[in-house]
DNA sequence: TTCCTTGCAAACGATTTGCATTGGA
DNA sequence: TCCAATGCAAATCGTTTGCAAGGAA
């Protein structure tokens, strides 16, 4: 369930972008709010149902992550994984099971991510590369998996 | 070109696997090597050309990659970029630029790998995940899209 | 000879798109 | 009303696989 605060940045959002909050886009952004990572087209239509067609569930992916609402992950070969865009969501990194695949947040203490910052800024500092942002990955074994 | 040492550390592998390495083979390694950074299949093949064809050269990465001499990574839709797996080519972070799609490796100073490998076992620590692996992605854009 | 490897073409799975229909501001 | 959004089916794209031919031990 998306929280109300939530879904109202994303109406305002979408508002501003000149794009229709469907009823379709709700099912999708509730999915995603209720996951605990990224998540994947086939993934998704799996908690829908067949209330969203396959086609239509791209489509609003597509026009989501468009317009800054979702923010596409790449973890496994082959599919692409959304997530709600971190102005929504907050800062966090991600797990990542190397035996089932599967993506799992994690918020980072302010004072370890602080610590992150520093490293990542000194890193890009030393190349010609303007830093925009910084994902971490953590790759183990998930709990079920271990 | 790949180095001699490389190339006999791979021969050596392959060969406790009883993989042959064939010249297509050592075609697509040696194209990795040279690369700065992951490349995919249509990559590779662009570098490569004609003699090694499409399927072929898949079938080469998954054997590589089956094998541990290469290693996948992830972060553009619906392809896989391979590199040398880190036992090779040493411990590395990626810079991807997010105008392009390139990725480009950096080393990290001694000093500032250690202070990650902290903060990623604190972080790893605090929850149910064994940890097995580490990556940091910086995002921006590249100094051709800049 | 005996497998492993290769090439080509067909098959696949994830995603995209054309087009006619529906729906929301 | 009127254009954006949807649904279906067909098309694309990256990748995989069946099968017959080639190559190395």
């Amino acid at each position: 369930m998306t929280t109300p605060t939530i879904d109202r940045q994303i109406e305002r959002r979408l508002a501003d972008a000149d794009v229709r909050y469907t009823r379709g886009r709700r099912v999708v952004i509730s999915a995603l709010a209720e996951a605990d990572g990224p998540r994947s087209a086939a993934e998704l239509s799996r908690v829908i149902g067949e209330s969203v067609p396959l086609s239509s569930l791209y489509r609003s992916l597509a026009v989501l992550e468009e317009a800054g609402v979702l923010a596409p992950h790449f973890s496994s070969p082959g599919l692409t994984r959304y997530e709600l865009a971190e102005w929504l969501s907050g800062h966090h990194h991600h797990l990542v099971c190397i035996c089932c695949g599967i993506v799992q947040d994690i918020e980072v203490a302010d004072g370890l991510e602080q610590r992150l910052q520093e490293i990542v800024a000194d890193i890009a500092g030393g190349v010609s590369f303007s830093e925009l942002n910084h994902a971490l990955e953590i790759e183990g074994h998930c709990a079920g998996c271990a």
